[in-house]
DNA sequence: ACGGATTAAACA
DNA sequence: TTGTTTAAT
């Protein structure tokens, strides 16, 4: 949330601009047929039809919906028309999306500044052009006005009590070209123009249409562009804004979609953007920080001062698939396989961007994740008794998990992504080719299914653990000489306990945070020998993907758990810690009486929200008097 | 069987 | 700064 307090009278004209259902506008260029027939672009049909992830104007009357699945989308549509994704190495290839991304940037970057605010997105900041144009050549000298910009959508329009009986364009046209108007307002209209023309061009040279917001900000552009689809324009005139925001609901703000948003609305009992006008900015920046509290006092008046970045280009490139349920990377090789076609594909984009763009990628990151499960942990503890009875060491394929993630969020699959990103354009020095492809496993092992097409019956349903997130920077020598032997030695006593558990779990595990405590030091005392040893030149998979492996413990976001563990870890006195305050009742109430008991022992007092700012309970605890 | 795959930026 | 979390399309 920048929060540049921002000058109140802000003349800036800034365009939105979304493309309309692009993925599918993308495959009808493809495939001229398709169009204006209901269409929708789905990824990997063979679960259910596919997942949809655009559909087109035609088939949205029908009710197909995104996150609709491509069988659920042919039942409310029969002629629905789904075309695929394409898919490269096992996986969505969104290369084709891209590219058709970068031809409208192309164009919509000629009348001023311009931000690739997505794949399908740009703001454009045409102050300069707008001034120039109402020095040069008003819209109120013109004798006629474009007939694109002559269909915007103008705000508040209505209000206008002028001349009655005049047809809606007419009403444009008076609006774009009224001399009595003041220059905020002229300001608009020739941005309107500008997009107009703009979107025209779009349109001639690529065959896509797009819609558009122009406002004083980029917010209320962004609002505006969605307000009036497809291929349609939307300005909106400084004097509308109260009346647009008044009944705006709060989640609709964009940065208010998410947890802000329903902590607004829960704590606050703030269900549209005018509702947030009865809050000071001290008030709201005691609940959400002083960034985010003059955001918030900011936005309810329609006060948005960010700017315009003039960006292309991305700055990062990523690569990652997820593998949900029975998919779950259970094996070394598996593992190794996607590691790899994740590093291909990075690798040809990096490719490509280095010789289109003359830049290099400075961080590479490497990350993992679980996703919440619906199962619970007894659940869990029979499922590895089921399908990693014997865990060795050297047997090699499978991986050994922690148990208990998140308790609630018990890991039943991962997804994970590869992503590189790049500082500022420069001239790349290649000489030292340490190239990822190179060291790249040839195994190509072709056990899942999913890239041949068929199906896997799916028969095991074991939890396996997915690793936490490894970050990988430079490649400096290894500061803290790890103790690999010391480790080594204890994760073979702890897998060897493991094992003989198995036949006798009830007994051995006296207590559960015993049997806790053995798995995570071994998963654990193995993550911190691979996070303190450097990547040896050249950067090889192998590397990689045992520091993935071994970091398989912790569901997603457990950093603090990591980091303590990691600590004590030096003090080679491993010892299992968890966040309390997530364990959940109703999984909690499956566990055994007497772990019950413990846990609770466990428990802290106090459990706090975590959607208002915990700064809020402290702030208030020790400095009670601050509120008004 | 998670909407999936990316991106960006705020936050600690 | 670096790693994590949030939010968006």
């Amino acid at each position: 949330m920048p929060v540049a307090k921002p000058e109140l009278s802000d003349s800036r004209v800034i365009a939105h601009v979304d493309m309309d259902c692009f993925y599918v506008q993308v495959e009808q260029r493809k495939q001229r047929s398709l169009r204006g027939k209901p269409t929708a672009v789905v990824q990997y049909n063979s679960w259910q039809g596919g997942g949809l992830i655009a559909v087109s104007y035609e088939a949205r009357k029908f009710g197909v919906k995104r996150s609709m699945r491509g069988d659920e989308a042919k039942q409310v549509c029969p002629e629905i028309h789904l075309v695929q994704v394409p898919v490269a190495r096992g996986k969505a290839d969104l290369n084709d999306y891209r590219n058709a991304g970068s031809e409208v940037v192309t164009i919509l970057a000629r009348r001023g500044r311009c931000e690739r605010a997505s794949i399908d997105e740009v703001y454009l900041d045409l102050t300069i052009a707008a001034e120039a144009m109402l020095a040069d050549n008003p819209p109120e000298r013109l004798e006629t006005i474009s007939e694109e910009a002559v269909k915007s959508h103008i705000l508040g329009l209505e209000e206008f009590p002028v001349e009655v009986g005049s047809d809606a364009r007419e009403k444009v046209r008076h609006w774009l070209t009224r001399s009595d108007a003041s220059r905020r307002d002229k300001l608009l209209a020739c941005g309107a123009l500008v997009v107009a023309e703009l979107r025209l061009q779009v349109l001639e040279e690529t065959e896509f249409t797009c819609s558009a917001g122009i406002a004083h900000n980029k917010m209320l552009a962004k609002l505006a562009s969605g307000m009036n689809k497809p291929a349609q324009q939307t300005v909106v005139p400084f004097s509308s804004v109260s009346k647009l925001l008044g009944t705006l609901p709060i989640k609709k703000m964009k940065q208010l979609g998410g947890k802000l948003g329903t902590s607004l609305q829960i704590d606050l009992g703030v269900n549209t953007v005018g509702d947030l006008l009865q809050f000071s900015e001290e008030k709201l920046q005691d609940y959400y920080g002083v960034n985010t509290g003059s955001w918030l006092w900011n936005t309810a008046r329609g006060i948005n001062g960010e700017e315009v970045k003039g960006r292309l280009l991305p700055n990062s490139h990523g690569s990652g698939k997820t593998f949900p349920g029975p998919r779950a990377l259970k094996t070394v090789a598996n593992v190794e396989k996607w590691l790899s076609e994740l590093c291909e594909e990075l690798s040809e984009r990096l490719q490509s961007d280095l010789e289109q763009n003359k830049r290099i990628a400075h961080t590479l990151t490497l990350h993992a994740h679980a996703y919440k499960g619906t199962r619970s942990i007894m659940n869990y503890f029979h499922s590895q008794e089921d399908t990693c009875p014997q865990v060795k060491l050297s047997g090699e394929k499978l991986i050994q998990d922690a148990p208990l993630l998140s308790p609630s969020e018990n890991c039943l699959g991962s997804g994970g992504h590869l992503t590189l990103r790049s500082t500022e354009p420069r001239i790349a020095h290649c000489e030292e080719d340490t190239e990822t492809k190179d060291s790249l496993p040839l195994d190509r092992q072709e056990e899942d299914k999913e890239m041949g097409k068929e199906k896997l019956p799916d028969k095991e349903t074991s939890i396996c653990s997915s690793p936490d997130a490894e970050v990988y920077r430079g490649w400096e020598k290894d500061q803290t000489e790890s103790c690999g032997d010391y480790l080594t030695e204890k994760i073979r006593d702890t897998l060897e306990s493991e094992e003989g558990k198995k036949s006798n779990k009830e007994k051995g595990m006296s207590t559960i945070s015993r049997y806790f405590q053995s798995q995570h030091s071994g998963s654990l005392l193995k993550g911190e020998h691979a996070s303190t040893s450097k990547l040896r030149e050249p950067f090889s998979l192998s590397d990689c993907q045992s520091e993935l492996l071994q970091r398989n413990s912790l569901a997603r976001g457990e950093s603090s758990v990591d980091a303590h563990l990691c600590s004590q870890i030096k003090l080679k006195r491993p010892a299992w810690s968890y966040d309390i305050d997530e364990i959940d009742q109703d999984v909690l109430n499956e566990l055994p009486q007497q772990i019950q008991e413990e846990v609770q022992a466990w428990l802290r007092p106090q459990k706090r929200s975590n959607t208002v700012k915990r700064d809020l309970g402290i702030t208030r605890y020790f400095l009670p008097a601050k509120d008004k």
